[in-house]
RNA sequence: GCCUGGCUAGCUCAAUGGAAGAGCAUCUGUCUUACAAACAGAGGACGGCAGUUCGAUUCUGUCGCCGGGUACCA
């Protein structure tokens, strides 16, 4: 009945090297990297024998360094890549980088605009030479960033979208989709960037809500005002300077206010230009006046508009965004400035009869920002309507799944309202379009190899200037990597992927588009599971940009606080699909997690000597109580993690290893711990336990700080690199009810003594129970946790001693004026109260029938077992409050 | 307009059809030999209304506010 007498430490073994006092994250951070890619642990050939498991990069623009979405993106793969090579599986991430046309064409320019030059002054060769070079040292930056935040990609099978093998697969799909005719060259409407003079896909266009002008025109009949004297129709319009480009006027079949003027046309004002009044479904009759100018050159609808009825599209608005020789007097005018200018010159001629103020959303370049502009362009498309079909129905048999399901839906909803899709830019970097015009009979070749001469007449060929969209290259990612159109053994092995993860924002660009090229080139999804994740945003939750410069740099959050500080604080924010707030205090809580961690390992190699753990090393098999209780939930935790981590549950996953590590291991078994090991008959089995558990809990927590867990495991372990240790899958082991009774007795008595100020001096109690035998180890445990001295055991009550109550056990103390009894008075009033308020909630509960016939039999139970359980605490209290002098 | 997400503690976010958690912040004690970057405690919250249910913070509807996406809003 005596605590276990303390024992003092054998003098410790000199050792290689101490562990600092405190976590240095820079100082091993750099330690590490080197020693994992030279053991080739990031390379799927480690686990020979291993399922194949694969994941491939959205890969960066190599516009420039990555931002902490990046470093989310890549903390959640890693964080993948890394279990799946602990459990054994041939594990690949395939790294890499996208050319990203538009975006790295403009870095370069503007470069050469501080010059003074444009890239027609260099010339197209000289010009993609400078954007090489420009990729060389980009690119290099962005793999040292990765390095840096520990991520373990295959580096031996780093692709770029314009190497050869990659360009090859892009040529091979060109020419495939042309000769199936899914590809075709055709002169449409299409999304013009005037800044960047180059044609856009409809998803390349963002739109705004802006005031505008509604402006009320009035075209005057040709033959003069009707009987009635109307004189004119009025259209309604927001871009008043296409009207200098009108052909007809459009309203509705049914809108009876026009139908004796369909027929009818109309003069142009300024342009003078008799003009036909159409009927058209296409025309919205509540909108405006019900009638729409038609300007088939410059609106999408009004081309289709115009296209239906034979209205001649009349270009008055040129690729860079002026005024054509078409526009009359306006010609060479800024698109904008003409709109001033068209609408004063319609006020002075008086036709305009009003004007209101309006919100429309208008179409931007999503790389520039400019104002779009509908051209009418020859442009190469991509006809999607065949590839649709097996797209949805992989993602609707649930073969290819996206993680949260409600993507889903949108996804649906964009493909099934899909146009084709304009692949042709023009611009200089990117995968040149393989096809070659002949000038002298009207030939287009579109080969893999460049032709020697046109195959029709043998004439000259003229090669295509345009290149494609940064995005076709990405479509292919998936089985490009991996080596296709050649059958390589990794395109076997590794196709399909198990899991893609990315950004919601690229559903579109990205994911249905690899959708639609994997099944159609491999027959088969690039990928089974989708893992969508949402924005880093700052703290006030707003999206981070360089502009308002909000922006944080995840190195530099690295160099301040660890990269692993940085990685545990994304993954625990990362819940599925929603946007994460990247908050400075929360990296740095990490950050003080590390230490805590590092503190743990700290005192159990240095202090306990428990270091020379097996990689493999077993479990106490027939442990002491205390060690069986953490060994119980070791293997909860572990079989949690393991789920949450299959769920793609990081945020779950990272906090309950989190908790688990604070608030189980550290607070309370390192500390139950400190007798054991001092003690003959069980120093060994605890330092056994130590090692395997704080063993498993560095290999459960590698996947999200791997520096930090390779560092203590190189202390704490047995030579072995932790990247490449086993996944645990720790036994079940029965906790025991006396624990939780301890922890629960504990926690009473350093309540009771922080509500009177006791301190920490030790206070001679006696232990009443039911009549069990106490064991020596729990008195023990009582005295270590709760400087409580056990001086008798009492099956009731001792008189004049106060009572402090902790699940089925109480302790009576002798504290006379050691307490404020009045203030202990008050508290054990209120507290009865509180439990009164309990009891009588329930009991109404139970006096319901409905709920003791509906409810399920446990939650009835669990009600009654609280009546019962309160109902004694109120008369334990109220023995307490009987007790108090008075 | 249509689709979609959110509204929970002072702040930023979780979970949950059966007495709501964390980090930071606040308050009270403590330098207990792994850790004061720590320890032991305390206080503090489910947007409004209606419905379904024995029971709703959770499911449904509706309203309000904030945020996304999308549209041929001339």
């Amino acid at each position: 009945m005596r605590p276990v007498p303390f024992r003092p430490r054998q003098a410790s073994q000199p050792r290689m090297r101490r562990l600092k006092p405190t976590y240095e994250p820079h100082d091993i951070e750099s330690r590490w990297y080197d020693r994992w890619q030279s053991s080739g642990a990031f390379r799927p050939e480690i686990n020979p024998d291993g399922e194949p498991f694969s994941i491939v990069i959205p890969p960066p623009n190599v516009t420039g360094v990555l931002h902490t979405g990046h470093a989310l993106n890549m903390s959640m793969q890693d964080a993948i890549i890394r279990r799946k090579r602990m459990q054994g599986y041939a594990a690949l991430w395939v790294p890499g980088t996208d050319h990203a046309g538009i975006a790295t064409q403009n870095v370069v320019e503007r470069e050469l605009a501080a010059e003074g030059l444009t890239r027609h002054d260099l010339g197209r060769e000289a010009f993609i030479e400078q954007v090489w070079q420009w990729k060389a040292s980009s690119g290099d930056r962005i793999a040292e960033q990765v390095r840096r935040l520990g991520f373990s990609p295959d580096w031996s099978r780093e692709r770029f979208t314009l190497d050869d093998v990659l360009s090859a697969a892009v040529r091979e799909v060109f020419v495939t989709l042309y000769d199936e005719g899914l590809i075709y060259r055709g002169t449409r409407i299409i999304n013009w960037c005037p800044k960047d003079h180059t044609a856009l896909s409809d998803i390349e266009v963002d739109h705004h809500e802006r005031p505008g002008e509604l402006v009320f025109i009035t075209y005057p009949f040709t033959d003069g005002p009707l009987d009635d004297g109307t004189e004119g129709v009025v259209v309604a319009t927001t871009r008043v300077e296409t009207m200098l480009g009108d052909t007809g006027v459009a309203v509705h079949p049914d809108d009876e206010r026009y139908t004796s003027v369909v027929g009818k046309t109309v003069r142009l004002p300024i342009m003078e230009r008799d003009i036909p009044i159409v009927e058209d479904e296409g025309v919205d009759p509540d909108f405006g006046t019900g009638a729409v100018k038609v300007t088939p050159a410059h609106d999408p609808l009004d081309y289709e508009i115009g296209q239906r009825h034979g209205l001649e599209p009349v270009i008055v608005i040129g690729e860079d965004g002026s005024i054509t020789e078409a526009g009359g007097p306006f010609a060479g005018y800024d698109r904008f400035d003409a709109r001033i200018a068209v609408k004063r010159r319609l006020e002075e001629e008086g036709r305009i009869v009003a004007v209101e103020q309006h919100m429309h959303s208008v179409g931007v370049c999503s790389r520039c920002k400019s104002v779009v502009e509908p051209l009418i362009s020859t442009q190469w498309f991509v006809k999607v309507g065949p590839l649709v079909g097996p797209a949805i129905d992989v993602v609707k048999n649930d073969i290819s799944r996206f993680i949260p399901k409600r993507w889903e839906k949108q996804y649906f909803h964009w493909m099934e309202n899909l146009r084709d899709w304009c692949i042709s830019r023009q611009l200089w970097w990117g995968h040149r379009i393989p096809a070659w015009y002949c000038d002298a009979c009207g030939e287009t070749v579109v080969a893999r190899e460049e032709p020697a001469a046109c195959p029709s007449c043998d004439g000259r060929l003229r090669a295509e200037e345009d290149v494609l969209d940064t995005w076709f290259s990405s479509a292919l990612w998936p089985f490009s990597t991996l080596g296709w159109p050649e059958q390589t053994e990794d395109l076997a092995k590794f196709y399909p992927t198990n899991t893609m993860v990315t950004g919601f924002d690229i559903i579109y660009f990205w994911v249905a588009r690899m959708l639609k090229m994997g099944l159609h080139f491999m027959h088969d999804r690039p990928f089974d599971d989708i893992v969508i994740h949402g924005l880093v945003r700052d703290a006030e939750g707003k999206k981070m940009s360089k502009s308002t410069g909000n922006a944080m740099d995840p190195l530099e959050l690295a160099n301040r606080y660890g990269a692993d500080a940085l990685r545990l604080t994304l993954l625990q924010s990362a819940v599925p699909g929603h946007d994460i707030p990247l908050n400075e205090e929360w990296i740095d809580a990490s950050r003080r997690f590390g230490n805590k961690l590092w503190n743990a390992l700290r005192f159990a190699v240095e202090h306990s000597e428990v270091r020379g753990v097996p990689e493999s090393a077993g479990y106490p098999s027939n442990p002491h109580p205390e060690a069986a209780w953490i060994l119980s939930r070791l293997h909860e935790v572990a079989s949690e993690v393991d789920e949450l981590y299959e769920e793609y549950r990081f945020a779950d996953a990272a906090t309950a290893l989190y908790n688990f590590a604070w608030s189980e291991v550290f607070d309370w078994y390192i500390e139950m711990a400190k007798l054991g090991l001092r003690s003959d008959d069980q120093a060994a089995e605890t330092r056994q336990t130590l090692g395997v558990v704080l063993r498993d809990l560095l290999k459960l927590f590698h996947p999200i700080i791997p520096f930090l867990t390779e560092e203590l495991w190189s202390e704490l372990g047995d030579g072995s690199l932790l990247i490449t240790a086993s996944w645990p899958d720790p036994p079940k082991f029965e906790a025991p009810a006396a624990i939780g009774e301890l922890q629960e007795l504990v926690t009473a008595i350093r309540r009771f003594r922080a509500e009177h100020n006791l301190g920490r001096r030790t206070i001679e109690a006696q232990l009443e129970t039911a009549g069990d035998e106490v064991p020596a180890w729990w008195l023990a445990q009582l005295e270590s946790l709760g400087g409580i001295a056990v001086t008798a055991t009492v099956t009731t009550p001792p008189p004049g001693l106060t009572r402090i109550s902790g699940g089925s056990v109480a302790l009576h103390v002798a504290l006379g004026d050691l307490i404020d009894v009045v203030a202990e008075r008050q508290r054990i009033e209120k507290a009865i109260a509180e439990a009164e308020e309990l009891v009588a909630g329930s009991l109404r509960k139970l006096a319901n029938s409905n709920f003791v016939e509906r409810a399920p039999a446990a939650v009835v139970a669990q009600e009654r077992d609280r009546v019962e359980q309160q109902e004694s605490r109120i008369a334990e209290l109220r023995t307490q409050l009987e007790r108090l002098p008075a």
